[in-house]
Parts: structure tokens; C-alpha cells; sequence
DNA sequence: TGGCGGCTAGAACGAACGCTCTATTTAGGG
DNA sequence: CCCTAAATAGAGCGTTCGTTCTAGCCGCCA
């Protein structure tokens, strides 16, 4: 038998395929048949159908995503190390599947732009959790708060455009650019030295 | 009666609607009736069905975008600030719109991200076009080559990415804070001297 | 005037969509 | 052992999808 319960095979599922196909073009009997769950399943989890469905696929994508994010960023004790280790990170999961799994939110994101639909307030919650991360991470280093807040808001941007880049060429490279020139930036904002971390 | 030709209306149409709500979520009649054309004038100009009208609307938005872009590089000399002229041209575009004109390729791309159509490779044909038209702007500004390769493809990027957040934020921030950083960023690249523009 | 493409117009088809509904199976406490 | 609620199973609803098809309208050359 399967060790994960049907609910979470299903929010699994949904949130693999929304990730590759979109929130429209991705069904929810091809996420019942994905799951290996029967559309009685879904709808008795889910009662309030698809959309429901998709709040709970794109908030397990965001702490997933969250959860690279933070290992890839303790990583590394240097700022500018720490987001090139993000792009490395991001480089090798996107090759090793295929270019097809990038941002887990992206895709819905742009599909439901004009609904103000729960969706999308779950797309913009993430994008503010993964800022959040970049931010701590720049701040325990010791830049100024003004600062991180621009650099974090920044970096996010960059990953996000730089990872469909990379699906859309098929490549690397964007991701390994977004690494150099980032750090590149973070370096050149000078670290309060009295805050740097503690040995 | 309308100016435009009933083809270009339908190219349009389907360019914005794409633009706005993705590739599979607009579907041909929309399209029609959005253009003030009917379905079999669809048919008549693309015998080939959505996949055609699609791609035709991918190209139209890469020449767009790609005007708009090519104004706003050129409307200074240096290159800090003419990256920063790009951001800022997206987000004056962006907030008149209410949000909901972005890049007019980004969704089409990610939904046909493991499909190989045509479609896929409009887009990554766009992409490859604006990243040219950066990579030209730093090369003519003295660049060394490598590093304006490098450099347009993450100045891209983060224009890719930065307007996505600012929409999925309903905010002008992101890309602002992305026009400061970008051009902080090229700023920290040494011009050769003797190649720097002619007055 | 007659005919002929270029274009417009929309009815109709099979497939797939999200969703509802009723049955059936499973698990646990009296 | 039975009863109840949770969970599974899938047929079928109305709608919309992309597409096909035929019929009609228009302007041009003969």
C-alpha cells in the first residue's frame, strides 16, 4: 500500500502538474488519476472542487520551494556565496527533471492574473515567504535593512525570471549568469563588520 | 469600419488575450469575438487551428515588446540608466494597465514548457531577441563581450521576473527595486575608455 | 450580366471540462 | 455483530472546447 494518504497523494499530485502545466490546463480527473485516487476522493477532500484544490497544490509548492530555498541559503555563511548556491541548487533540480519542474507558482500566477481569485493570494503569500527568506539571510549578514529589502525583492525576481529562462532554453546558463551576477551584486554592498556573524 | 484588417485584429486579440490569461486558457471564439471577427474568418486565415493563430500572437508580442524595449535602451547613453529606463517603462505600462499586461510570452511559455510545439519555440525565439538587444546596448556601451553575454541574459531575466512580481504584487516595487539593482550592477562593469559612445 | 475567389457567418460534432449524484466498501466503537 | 461515518468508486449532468462544414455575401474581371 501507499504509505501517504489519499488527500495529501492528491495535493502532491495537483501541485506537480499545475507546476508543469498550468492551473487551466491541468484537470482535475487527471489529477484524480495522477494521484491514483478516484474523483469521489477528490471531491470528498476537496468539496469546494478545483480551485480549492489548486489553494492547497500551490501552498505545498511554496513550502517546498521554501524549504530549498532555506537549505540552499544556510549553505553558505557569505551573502554572495549563499544566493549563487540558490542558483546551483535550482540548476541541477530543473536539469535532472527535464526542464519541466521550475517555480511551482509562476504558471498559476500568471493564469489567474486578473481573477482576484484565492489562488492568486496564495501565489503572492509565497513570493512574500521566499522574499522573507532572502531578507533574514541578507539582514544576519549585516547589510542595512533598506538594502536587503531591495536586494531580497530583487533576487527573487531574478531566480523567478531566470529559472524560465532556463526552461525555456533548455540550458543551464541562465541560471548559472543570475548566480555570477548576483553575487557580484551582493558583493558590493558592504557588510557592517561589528555584525558579521559570530564564529 | 475598422482600420485594420481582420487578420491583424484576430493577431492582436489573441496576443493580449494570451498575454493576460495564457495559452490554453483563451480559447478561438473568445478570440473571435474579441477581434469582432467571427470563427469561421479564424479558420479562414489559420487553416491550422489555435496552435497557428497562437504562434502569430507570440510573434506579434515579441516585436512589441521588443520596440518597447529598443525605445527605452535607446533613450539614454549609459547603460545603467537605460536599464533603468527599461524598468521603468515597464511599470509605468504595467500599473496603466491595471496590472494585467506583463510580458506578453511568459504564460504561453510555461504551459507548453514539455510539449515542443511551436508555440515553445516562439517564445524562446522572443526571449533570445530581447536578450540580443540588451547584449548590443552593452557591447556598444564598451563592454567586454563575456560580460555583456552574461549580463543581458540576467538583465532578462530579472526584467522577466521583476514584472511578474509586480504583477502577482499589484505593485510598482519590485521592478523599481530591480531598476536600481540592474543598474548598480552594470554600473560595477569598466567601460573601456576609448570605445565609450562618440559625442 | 454571369461567374468566381476572398471573406464572412454560424450551426453542428465529438471530446473533454468541472461537478453532482448514488452505491459500495472500509474501519472502529457499542 | 451491527451501526455509523469516512472513504472510495464511477456513471452521468450540462457546458464549453477546438474543429469542421455548408451557405451566403461582396467586389472584380469578362
Amino acid at each position: 500500500m501507499d504509505q501517504t494518504s489519499t488527500r495529501d497523494r492528491i495535493v502532491i499530485a495537483a501541485s506537480r502538474l499545475i507546476q508543469r502545466q498550468g492551473y487551466v490546463g491541468t484537470g482535475i480527473k487527471q489529477i484524480a488519476k495522477e494521484a491514483q485516487a478516484t474523483l469521489g476522493s477528490v471531491y470528498h477532500f476537496f468539496p469546494d472542487g478545483k480551485e480549492a484544490v489548486g489553494v492547497a497544490a500551490i501552498k505545498h509548492g511554496d513550502q517546498e520551494f521554501a524549504a530549498v530555498l532555506r537549505e540552499a541559503l544556510d549553505s553558505e555563511q557569505d551573502p554572495s556565496a549563499a544566493v549563487a548556491a540558490c542558483t546551483r541548487q535550482l540548476a541541477d533540480s530543473l536539469r535532472e527533471s527535464g526542464w519541466i519542474d521550475g517555480c511551482p507558482v509562476t504558471a498559476a500566477a500568471l493564469e489567474t492574473l486578473g481573477t482576484d481569485s484565492e489562488i492568486q493570494r496564495a501565489c503572492a503569500a509565497a513570493l512574500r515567504n521566499w522574499e522573507r527568506l532572502v531578507y533574514d539571510k541578507l539582514l544576519h549578514s549585516g547589510l542595512r535593512a533598506e538594502d536587503a529589502r531591495d536586494l531580497a525583492t530583487t533576487i527573487i525576481s531574478t531566480l523567478e525570471g531566470a529559472e524560465v529562462t532556463a526552461q525555456v532554453n533548455r540550458s543551464e546558463e541562465p541560471l548559472w549568469a543570475a548566480g555570477r551576477q548576483l553575487a557580484r551584486l551582493v558583493g558590493t554592498y558592504e557588510v557592517a563588520p561589528s555584525v558579521a556573524q559570530t564564529p
